[in-house]
DNA sequence: GGACACATGTAACGGGTTACATGATTTC
DNA sequence: GAAATCATGTAACCCGTTACATGTGTCC
């Protein structure tokens, strides 16, 4: 039996919750971790088979009409399994952003290219910050999470409305500064840069000058 | 010739600064990208050599010594390439982030696992902010890169720290949610966490109650 | 009856990593 | 001359996605 991969939990995690059927807890899987821990849902399926052969669930099948379905439960070892994981060091938070390779590149194309790539960033997080209006609307409202689990979901509800916002705050800040470099000198540009990354590191109490 | 991935672009575009050896190349990318657009650097070598069938670079052999080395070179066709890929959209950005998974399933472990978890987040954190803090003097330093390109590279180091920064203070806000929350009955904890959720959303002018 | 969402998969593909291989150069 | 690092790869593997297959309930 192979050794599991942090996905296992996190399927065999959505288990411990209640018990689900297969396309019950992927969809849920993709509301509540989509942001942080994306997954196809195709591969779920098979984690759903490993965890039943490891014994971590057990699954019966439940007829409803003619359709079948099997409703899939953590067993007592899914949950020692699970608690034993989270006792393990996370992985490093791992970011993929193309649009900030394209910042970095930007020189060679024009002012105007990106600042399209610069707006899909910001629709890309307009969805974001209203799927967690979303969220968190239905956090405060009558069906909320039970009492339980809202605790840490308050939490990470609160990493994920402050990470989109992160973003839209570096847009703003961006776009300022591609306003005001718009027409000057070279020299003055790199200037206005330098103080920018001096500005960046006094703020957050980075050494200066220590090289 | 296939159409080129991203990653063989970012690629290109280190090569439009100007003319590397495959070790220097991968050496520098690994140190701009590797915070939003890690890649193993032995698949980059593969990269080089497709990039240089389609003709987008050229190298030229250098020896130094006994050793010899390929020196790569942007083509006309190559910046060509890479400028128009500029104009395209850049894909939805992208976290991975079990930490955080690990705080959704926290209630199925103790509090002390999930504050081990939190600090090794921090620490991870702590890596990420002193190499802001190293880029960041080295762009202030003499050898600083060259006027044209600190414009650019401000952006990018400015997202880099309040991204570090982001993490440290959802770390700090949360250690104190932890704290609060510590003794307090279920009732109490549960109408603390809407009470987060919710000056969360008013802080940011998220709609409130709209369900 | 046709369209579409619900529901559950699987097979093939591909991108990317890990682990290894190789030799040269520097450092002690 | 041993060890470490520079320098360049490649082959095997694995993880995960894409695309497809299949049948059911439901809406009009």
């Amino acid at each position: 039996m192979m050794p599991l991969k942090p996905v296992s939990y996190a399927v065999l995690g959505q288990l411990a919750f209640r018990p689900w059927s297969a396309y019950e807890l992927i969809k849920e899987m993709k509301r509540n971790f989509h942001y942080f821990y994306p997954r196809a849902e195709s591969g779920l399926y098979e984690e759903l088979k490993k965890l039943e052969e490891a014994g971590l669930t057990i699954s019966k099948v439940k007829t409803k009409g003619k359709k079948e379905r099997k409703v899939y439960t953590i067993t007592r070892a899914g949950k020692k399994a699970l608690k034993e994981w989270l006792t393990t060091d996370p992985e490093q938070y791992w970011l993929e952003f193309d649009g900030l390779l394209r910042v970095f590149l930007s020189r060679f194309g024009t002012k105007g290219i990106l600042r399209k790539t610069l707006s899909k960033v910001s629709s890309d997080t307009d969805i974001l910050i209203s799927l967690a209006e979303k969220v968190g609307n239905e956090y405060l409202s009558d069906n909320a999470p039970a009492q339980k689990e809202i605790e840490q979901r308050a939490i990470v509800f609160d990493f994920l409305l402050h990470y989109g916002i992160m973003f839209k705050e570096w847009l703003i800040r961006t776009e300022k500064y591609l306003n005001e470099t718009e027409n000057i000198s070279p020299n003055q540009s790199a200037v206005k840069a330098k103080s920018v990354i001096r500005n960046n590191m006094n703020q957050f109490g980075l050494k200066v000058g220590t090289y």
